[in-house]
DNA sequence: ATCGTGTTCCCGTGCGGC
DNA sequence: GGCCGCCGCACGGGAACA
């Protein structure tokens, strides 16, 4: 008698198609069917004429953010610099990001998927893994075909998000986050596409090992470099050897997903672990001539990043800054205060003191300040650092005083300011 | 002057306690 | 006292992702 095989686990990846440009495209349907890129957070948002800003008239920082598909095809990519993305396709329109609204949208979708089902994992602003397997409409689905459940189930969602919201998604069904995750981005935009185990061979195995989530720039280079270039030429590899030359976790973990193992669960609900703020000036700045900028550009950070805090109802002990040089090197430096803190001031010297220990030789190209091991306000402190709760009250600070925009970029400096 | 912002996780190192 | 091993923690860096 063979023992009846389990229902399969079924999980599910969503993925908005193009978000924040087809955001854009909501309320601009006359730009439709052209090349748009959304980047530039900062982007003057054009004195225009009538006509909509260019992409090849933008001049300054940033990065692509997103682009429509019309972009896409002119070589134009998310990341990618925006006077790079202007040397492609100097007549596409850019547009300044507005988050309000796609927060505003991210919201209105993710309800509508909770209408239909319920146990959904935020990954960002426009994905999410959605949990399946124990919904009715999936586990007694009649003839037994939790699959075929499913699959309808997913077209509903799809449904359901584009009545909600207007916008298009394309979403990967599978027995795990990996498998989905891949999957999804196989058909796009407005895809539904189904991976299960026997069909990993032929669908998964041909695809480039950067598909896996999870391989990035440096592990997909030093693959291709070893000969490793799909996915079934990483499933072919020894764990061994993927061992030493990955390390133990690293090196088991590719071997399992490369042959579609995965068995993490879809979480739920998670305590944020830090918050952080930080900016890239419009030019390189330096340390001691530029010092009264910097210092009033660190002040604001440290008060965004409070004002986060408080809003958000927590504070923290790990006070961080981080620095990027114009030679684009980054460093960071923390410290960690006997008491949690979500005082503008009580972060700011903190990072007044993480920044007396960087050697401010070469010019600095961005500033960020970050407070981690947080609390809840009145709460227990979240995720790690159990054994040592907080002992003192921490001390939020419901209406700072306004602080002075020149304290010293060095707090012992105080003799030396004028 | 192509390369942003915010977040998480992992690893190595160094140190103190046991 | 020295050494060892182990552990937890703080810190810094790196990688990855949306």
């Amino acid at each position: 008698m063979p023992t009846p095989t389990p229902p399969p686990r079924l999980v599910a990846h969503l993925d908005m198609d193009a978000f924040y440009a087809s955001v854009e495209l909501l309320r601009r349907p006359e730009l439709r069917g052209q090349a748009v890129v959304v980047g530039g957070s900062r982007a003057r948002a054009a004195e225009f004429d009538g006509d909509w800003p260019r992409l090849g008239d933008y001049a300054g920082r940033g990065v692509v953010t997103t682009a429509t598909y019309e972009a896409r095809a002119r070589g134009v990519h998310s990341g990618m610099g925006l006077m790079k993305a202007a040397a492609l396709a100097p007549q596409a329109v850019l547009l300044p990001a507005d988050f309000e609204e796609y927060r505003r949208l991210s919201r209105a979708f993710k309800a509508a998927v909770a209408e239909l089902a319920p146990d959904i994992e935020d990954r960002g602003i426009d994905e999410i893994y959605i949990e399946l397997t124990d919904l009715p409409r999936v586990r007694d689905h009649v003839g037994h075909d939790p699959l075929g459940g499913a699959r309808a189930l997913v077209q509903d969602i799809k449904n359901n998000v584009r009545r909600a919201t207007g916008l298009s998604c394309s979403v990967g069904l599978a027995p795990n986050k990996l498998l989905a995750k891949v999957c999804s981005d196989l058909d796009k935009p407005d895809g539904l596409t189904v991976v299960m185990a026997d069909d990993v061979a032929a669908r998964i195995w041909p695809l480039p090992v950067r598909r896996i989530n999870g391989i990035g720039p440096k592990a997909g280079t030093k693959l291709d470099a070893l000969g490793v270039h799909t996915i079934g030429e990483l499933a072919a590899c020894a764990p061994d050897w993927l061992v030493t030359h990955f390390g133990h976790t690293q090196g088991l973990w590719m071997h399992r997903a490369a042959h579609g193992m995965d068995d993490r669960p879809v979480v739920t609900y998670s305590e944020p672990v830090s918050m952080s703020r930080e900016t890239t000036f419009e030019r390189d700045l330096h340390a001691r001539h530029d010092k009264a900028a910097l210092g009033a550009i660190f002040t604001r950070l440290c008060e965004q990043v409070a004002g986060d805090l408080q809003r958000k109802g927590y504070v923290g002990r790990t006070i961080g800054i981080k620095l990027r040089f114009d030679d684009f090197r980054s460093i960071t430096r923390d410290l960690t205060l006997p008491t949690p803190t979500a005082q503008a001031e009580m972060i700011r010297r903190a990072g007044g003191v993480c920044l007396k220990r960087v050697d401010l030789t070469r010019r600095l190209r961005l500033l960020g300040v970050r407070v981690g091991g947080l609390s809840k306000v009145g709460g227990r402190p979240a995720a790690k650092a159990e054994g040592l709760a907080p002992t003192s009250a921490p001390t939020t600070n419901a209406n700072p005083a306004p602080m002075p925009q020149t304290l010293p970029l060095f707090p012992d400096d105080e003799a030396a300011e004028a």
